[in-house]
DNA sequence: AATGAATGAGAGTTCATTCAT
DNA sequence: CATGAATGAACTCTCATTCAT
């Protein structure tokens, strides 16, 4: 028996429950598994979590508190910065300042495999609550990547189009690429994802030999 | 007790499990309910299927099959049709062929709001089993878009790119809008589903008032 | 594994229960106790009852069933009886009346040993829901004892007074004597406690050879 | 933290789980309950009681020295007062009388709504000790009845009857009104309480217009 | 003396699965 | 074939009690 200051010893315990549920998923893992990790009793989780689902959504809530950390951040950024006009940006240029914004997002989610896993699979599909949770870091993500596509679009960047649907389509496809990546149990190199996913989302997958449209080049 | 034709029975029980399997999910779904949905007793469930986990890769296998006789038909077809050369055809009637591609695919998995349930939320994170089917239809569903743009590609009409990631990336932004629209509980329009997600694939979203690249345009 | 048809079984864990209440009291008690004297697994029980506690008040409400049909079969029976005036009855005979009344009650409420320490002793303080189970045999047995007052006295038999406070009072007293009974481990004789109480608040204790009131001797 | 002298401290807690005990009953009371009533640390509790069930006894044991108390007391009166000869004493007086003594132990064991609660229901059916406990209270309340109800008897104003179950059931009696009284809500009444029941005991149930025996009067 | 973090035995309960009918 | 009674492993969670601080 080992004494720790309360604080501590909860952050101890969401730690190794996060390895733990990553490893062998919510429903296969134990409070036994987990207070084995955490070199604890029991009944010692019980006084800092009022369930096993509430060590989940704890977890969670780390993750959204951390993204809407990252939103506060951005905003308060984007406040001071403006855009050069486009004329003067190069595609390119536009395409890396994107993918910077992209990968810091990721970074916060994704912070680690563990994280990513828990997110991905384990906590999808369990309890409304938790859906519900999932649901919010969901949007807030979402969010974030809409308002930078909506600045763009201010700043002339970025053509007219229906910002909440796209950046929608650009976190499910950042998510299955992470996906498919730990399916195969690469290491996730979320720089490269950013980029990736960024390219494509930006200039599109058309090649510039197609015949261009009679009327307007835009949508 | 009512006598049925052994695969009639089956097919049953599988149409019942899955509508018991979306509205309640996987855990929470019994084995009674399902039973007590398709009126027959307990036992008798354990006459067409080996597991409760059993009948929901029956399901999840219903669609396996379903996209892989897509991509079957698919290939049949690439086999005599040939892509008229890039220069005569207009940048919309690209996208509007793409779509329809993908909206075939579409049909097949998210069949119904049920399969698209249980395939997105209520079969995640299960299971090695039920991970392994999941992560067969997403190879498939993956390959029939990777093929398509591959084909295109040859016929010149989509610039070199990572196939395979961008594939994966149509398909995760696809699935994550569906999503979206399931949890506000509006029908999912795939037909719409499919015709943003080119859209946005293919000609990206950046302006073309941004300052063309000084060298090549094409990456 | 012994198969039994439901209702039978029903009865045959009530009987066990019972049993085992009385033994152990309900807080030592078990499920695991109750099903091994059962001879059945732990899970089988839950197919008969919701819960440990629901398996108590089943008990309980037997024994209200019991004292309900008790009071319905003696409705019956005064409807038809009536009774002769009171000059022609002696003061011995009106108690042994009496006393045959509520020996029937107690035939029915202490019908074993067990019933009567689980009313008496296991089943009080639980619990809200027991608590009301055992407030409504109560007020059945008092309401029995009550009537039968209250009918002896439109006969003239008995003198006005409080007829539900001296209900309780009988109830009470003879339970009391039953408990006492219980704690000397002596079997209870019914018989001989109906008569006792019947007695005793028949013609009270005081002796004749008390001076008179002056003024009215019935209250 | 508060310090206090050891005495106190114990006298305190007392109190406060008296209350709680009442309140919530006594498997439903935790230690925590009581110590946040008491606004101690639950390991504080430790250090004046070896258990949670030596609180309750503790409580009990306070009743129970109370009517031992009383019956000492009792016992001195009884040496130096004698009895008026029963032609002098009327009925009423007789019956003023002993309603009086039965108020005096009526108002050790009910002293508040909180220790009747507890006597007569929390505590009932807990374990053998506390049973034992009670059985003492339950041993000292008949005896003091019985033996005021044999030296009325000795005196001759008492017919003779078997005291010790008359006893038994004058208590049960009273007992049982005031559980009905707690169980309405109502505050209990102990001046009516002991009045009504020794109405009814002393001059019992039978009105004067019932036909006398044709030879003894008395039993 | 006072605390509250730590404990772990033990409880009730669930439910997929089996099997006698 | 169909049934549903029977099962028991395995789970989460409670809470009186201990003990380092």
């Amino acid at each position: 028996m080992s004494y720790m200051r309360s604080e501590d010893r909860q952050r101890q315990i969401l730690a190794c429950a996060k390895r733990v549920f990553a490893d062998r998923g919510f429903h296969a893992a134990n409070i036994s598994h987990i207070c084995e990790a955490a070199g604890i009793g029991r009944g010692t989780l019980y006084q800092y979590f009022t369930n096993k689902r509430s060590v989940l959504t704890a977890i969670l809530r780390e993750t959204l508190d951390g993204v809407k950390a990252l939103m506060a951040r951005q905003e308060a950024m984007m406040a001071v910065t403006g855009f050069a006009p486009p004329e003067k940006v190069t595609r390119s240029a536009a395409i890396e300042f994107s993918a910077r914004g992209l990968r810091e997002v990721l970074q916060v989610v994704f912070a680690d495999d563990d994280t990513l896993r828990i997110l991905l699979r384990e906590a999808v599909g369990l309890d409304v609550d938790v859906e519900q949770v999932l649901g919010e870091i969901d949007d807030v993500l979402i969010a974030i990547v809409e308002r930078s596509i909506v600045a763009s679009q201010r700043a002339g960047f970025i053509r007219e189009l229906d910002a909440r649907a796209v950046a929608t389509m650009v976190v499910g496809g950042v998510e299955k690429l992470a996906l498919a990546a730990l399916r195969s149990d690469e290491p996730v190199d979320l720089e490269r994802l950013a980029m990736e996913a960024t390219r494509l989302h930006a200039i599109g997958t058309l090649s510039n030999r197609l015949k261009p449209e009679p009327t307007t080049q835009e949508r």
